[in-house]
Parts: structure tokens; C-alpha cells; sequence
RNA sequence: GGCCCCAUCGUCUAAUGGUUAGGACAGCGCUCUUUCAAGGCGUAAAUACGGGUUCGAUUCCCGUUGGGGCCA
């Protein structure tokens, strides 16, 4: 089969996964899945300088997480030769020579081009002198228009002639960008190379090294990018989130997968946003994706991770809220963990904040007796007669909400449950009275109730 | 500086010649409720500007402005 789908997406190990990354990653598994295609993960590692093995880490640790698994992996500096053959191929068909300008030479060039308004461009009188030292170039001697048959943006059209005698690699060993993205992609029989709309400007350079080398020419689509608070391309210095810190500060995997889709690319009004993988890849088009760079604001992203934790089912709730506990929380709580998740989970936005929810109910803060008493509307001594029932009806805490119903259904939903949330909490904001029941267990929340009728003694 | 891309509420976006310019988040208000949150209901908020084309432009064309990207 010669016209599988076949994606990639190819991050440069030189820094910790962002989320414009995982976007990219995302639209391409997406496209991927829907066509029945393969995924492919290759990490651009040439620059040996700023590669890092614990960044690469760190980009497949994140992927899986999201998971977008990748069907193949490859480390490019691993095709080092194969960059190598291709050189030589140009080389010797004298589609590509050597450039022995200097550096500064080039530098000077560059600088009167741009005082006389001309377009920054090397043409190389080295051409046909046989050298063999420099840089290597290809000879360019396109002059009709390029055109770039976008799946996103339509027909973007180039003039070869504006780029000169594009640079291809700094000797026969080390290749330079756009050539070796350009080989790679053949090699991995890409068919459709979406990406980052910073990389717009590359693709007629990479068409016609294509061109140069005879290989087929792939699809393109390029997305818009993502943009900081200040429009500016997003990245490590300007608060470019990493998909590594969104989830240690809480966010869970299908909120931030769902925030992402939604950065480019929107469902029908119909389906409502909030979405899983499985959901969005149905009904996502490439084509239809947005044109124009989008600020990423962390606002959706809180409701998202909110949706999304309130549906996740009770078991999975836990397991997801479970890491984040301390360790000398869970200690001091130890097997009743599970109920105190249970409580505080539907009325947090990052997972983060589940200690403090935690502590704020097992830590309960010294009240005035007044606060049992429910907007004035009963006094000390209903209150003690309300929790002394309490106290005598819930002897079972499976069976509690049943006694609670009866006392409720005698003295009213608000002269019973006021009182006995703040005896629980201390509060008079806090997780419901129920909730607390469950979370504290028959003994404390006895106990406690016992310190508010004595409170109401004094 | 050259080239390329882009432009709808604060933000993410829908509407590919005919809509009272729709939705979501955030905001504000009301409401329900045992508190808070959530929920429900409501409200405010946008087609950058100027020219065309057309019976009719958010939509097509040109220009301006603005933003962004790549190159060196």
C-alpha cells in the first residue's frame, strides 16, 4: 500500500514538552486515527550542543500520557548517513555545489541587500569552480512560481528566485534543517506533513530540494500558532505552559486534550465542548481548522479540568486524586483516604488543591456557639435538641441519610442540616453535611457533635 | 529590510452572499438550595479601517492599518 497515511511529528529534544507541541501531536494522531494511518514520533536531535536525553524523556512520557501513542519512533540523528547519501547524490549530479564564502563575507552581503531593499539572498558565483570546502548548497535555478497547496490555508504561492542557492548542510557530515527534515520525511514515507504555521516558509525551500532529489512531494497543512498574552509566539521564556507542569499542577489528561482541540479547531454548536479524545477525533476536520494564531488562557482550561473531573467515574476519581496527597496526609488519615477524595473532589478545579480541601475538613477551626444557630431562625436550645436527636437517631452511617430524612421531615431542612454542618466543620462554608458524614466516619462526627451541644451548654 | 501568513465579543470560536451576527469560558444580575461551588434563567460584549463587486457583504476583490512568522 503505497498511499497509507503516514504523520509525524517532530519536536527538537531542546526543551521540555509545551502544549503547542501536544497540540501538534494531537491534530496529527487524530488525522492519523481517522485515516487508519501511522503516527510517527521522531525526535530531531541533531543539534548535539542543546539535545538532551531527558527532554526527549520527557516528550514521550507526556504523549503517552495524553494518549497519543505513536506507532513508530526514530531518533533522526540515527539517519545521519543516510543525510549523507543524499548529499553525495546532489553532489555528484551537480545539483548541488560547494559555497566557499566565508561567514562574514555572507554577513556583508546580507547587510547591502538589506540597506538596498533587495531580498535576502545568496546567489553563488561558486557554482561551477569545483571546490571543495565552504558550505554546501543546492543550485537553484527555479524561476517558476512555487505553490504550496495548503489543506488549512488553500494556495500559497512563491517566488523561487527570492531564496537564492539554499543552504543544504555545513559539510558532508552535517546537514542543515530543511534538508533533513526533506529526507526524513521521504524516507519515513510521510504523506501528510502537518505542523506549526512557523514552518509555512520553509516548505517551498523543502519542495524543491524535494524536487532536487526526485521524491514525491507530501500533503501540508499548517496550524496556526499558539500565542502568549502578548501575541507572541508561545514559548518556555514568555509562560508557555509545558505539558509536564499543567499536570503537576492538577490538570487531567482529557481536560488538557480537550483544551487544546479547542485551540484551532471547534465542534459543532451542537455537541456542547466539553469532549473526550474519542468524541473529538470523530468529528474532527483538518480542513476546517482556524487560520488565525489563538491566545491559550488557562480560564477554559480550569472549567475544562472541573467538566471533566465531575465525570470521570468515583473509583477513577480516586486514583487520579490519590498521587497528589501528601504524605503525611495520608498518614494521618489513612484508611478512610477514599472518603475524604470522595468529599472535596466534585468542588475542585486542580488536583492540586486537595490537600488543603482535605485539611480544611479534618483540621476543624474553633467556632462560636452562635454559628450553629440557622439564620437566627432557632435558638441554643432548639439547636441542642436538633443535635442531641442527631446524636441518638445515627448510630450507622450507612443508614444516616434515612434518620436524617425523618428529623428533616419534622423540623425542616435548615434547622437540621445548618447545625450539623458546622459541628462537622466549623465552617459555615464547607462540603455538604452528607458529604462530611462520610468523609469523617460515625466516631469523629459523633464526637464532634458532641462538642458543639457542649458549646451550646457554656 | 525581503517574502509569507493572519484579522468576528476580553478569550476560544460559529456563520463559506441574505441570521435580530450564534455558542462556550470569563464578567455581571436574578433564581434554586442547608453554606460555598455547581445548576437554572437572564444580561452586557465583536465583524480593524477605506474603497469596490453585488439587489444584498462577516463572507468575494483591492488598498490601508495592525499582529504574527521565516530568512539573514
Amino acid at each position: 500500500m503505497n498511499n497509507k497515511i503516514r504523520v509525524r511529528i517532530a519536536p527538537s529534544p531542546t526543551g521540555f514538552m509545551h502544549i503547542g507541541t501536544a497540540r501538534t501531536a494531537l491534530f496529527n494522531w487524530m488525522f492519523a486515527k481517522q485515516h487508519n494511518g501511522a503516527f510517527l514520533l521522531r525526535i530531531e536531535d541533531t543539534d548535539k550542543d542543546r539535545s538532551k536525553k531527558e527532554f526527549e524523556d520527557d516528550i514521550i512520557k507526556n504523549l503517552a500520557w495524553l494518549g497519543l501513542e505513536h506507532d513508530e519512533f526514530y531518533r533522526q540523528s540515527e539517519h545521519i548517513e543516510n543525510h549523507t547519501v543524499n548529499l553525495k547524490k546532489l553532489l555528484d549530479s551537480n545539483k548541488a555545489f560547494w559555497c566557499a564564502h566565508t561567514i562574514k563575507e555572507l554577513e556583508i552581503e546580507a547587510e547591502q541587500q538589506r540597506a538596498a531593499k533587495e531580498p535576502p539572498r545568496h546567489i553563488c558565483e561558486h557554482r561551477d569552480i569545483g571546490r571543495t570546502d565552504g558550505i554546501i548548497r543546492l543550485r537553484n535555478d527555479a524561476t517558476d512560481s512555487i505553490v504550496i497547496n495548503d489543506m488549512i490555508r488553500g494556495d500559497i504561492t512563491y517566488d523561487p528566485r527570492l531564496f537564492g542557492d539554499i543552504s543544504l548542510a555545513k559539510n558532508i557530515s552535517e546537514p542543515l534543517y530543511n534538508f533533513v527534515v526533506t529526507v526524513d520525511d521521504f524516507d519515513a514515507k510521510i504523506s501528510h506533513v502537518i505542523r506549526g504555521e512557523d514552518h509555512i516558509t520553509n516548505t517551498p525551500k523543502q519542495i524543491l530540494i524535494g524536487r532536487a532529489l526526485g521524491f514525491s512531494e507530501p500533503m501540508w497543512a499548517h496550524l496556526p500558532l499558539l500565542l502568549a498574552k502578548d501575541r507572541t509566539k508561545l514559548s518556555k521564556r514568555n509562560g508557555g505552559l509545558s505539558v509536564g507542569d499543567c499536570r503537576e499542577s492538577g490538570y487531567i489528561r482529557e481536560a488538557i486534550i480537550n483544551f487544546i482541540a479547542l485551540l484551532g479547531w471547534h465542534p459543532k454548536d451542537e455537541i456542547g465542548e466539553v469532549l473526550d479524545l474519542e468524541t473529538i477525533t470523530k468529528e474532527f476536520d483538518i480542513t476546517r481548522a482556524q487560520r488565525g494564531g489563538a491566545i491559550v488562557d488557562t480560564e477554559k482550561l480550569d472549567w475544562l479540568n472541573r467538566e471533566h473531573i465531575k465525570r470521570l467515574p468515583p473509583d477513577e476519581q480516586i486514583k487520579i486524586a490519590e498521587p497528589f496527597i501528601s504524605a503525611d496526609l495520608k498518614k494521618q488519615i489513612e484508611s478512610r483516604v477514599d472518603k475524604y477524595i470522595s468529599a472535596v473532589m466534585p468542588r475542585i478545579t486542580k488536583l492540586t488543591e486537595i490537600n488543603a480541601a482535605i485539611k480544611s475538613i479534618i483540621d476543624i477551626p474553633e467556632y462560636n456557639a452562635d454559628l450553629l444557630l440557622w439564620k437566627g431562625k432557632i435558638d441554643r436550645i432548639k439547636a441542642k435538641e436538633i443535635l442531641e436527636s442527631i446524636l441518638s437517631d445515627i448510630t450507622d452511617i450507612e443508614t444516616a441519610d434515612v434518620s436524617l430524612a425523618s428529623l428533616i421531615k419534622k423540623e425542616g431542612t435548615g434547622p437540621v442540616l445548618w447545625p450539623l454542618r458546622v459541628s462537622l466543620s466549623g465552617n459555615a462554608i464547607s462540603p455538604s453535611p452528607y458529604e462530611l458524614l462520610y468523609a469523617l466516619g460515625l466516631d469523629e462526627a459523633r464526637a464532634r457533635v458532641r462538642i458543639a451541644i457542649s458549646k451550646l451548654d457554656a
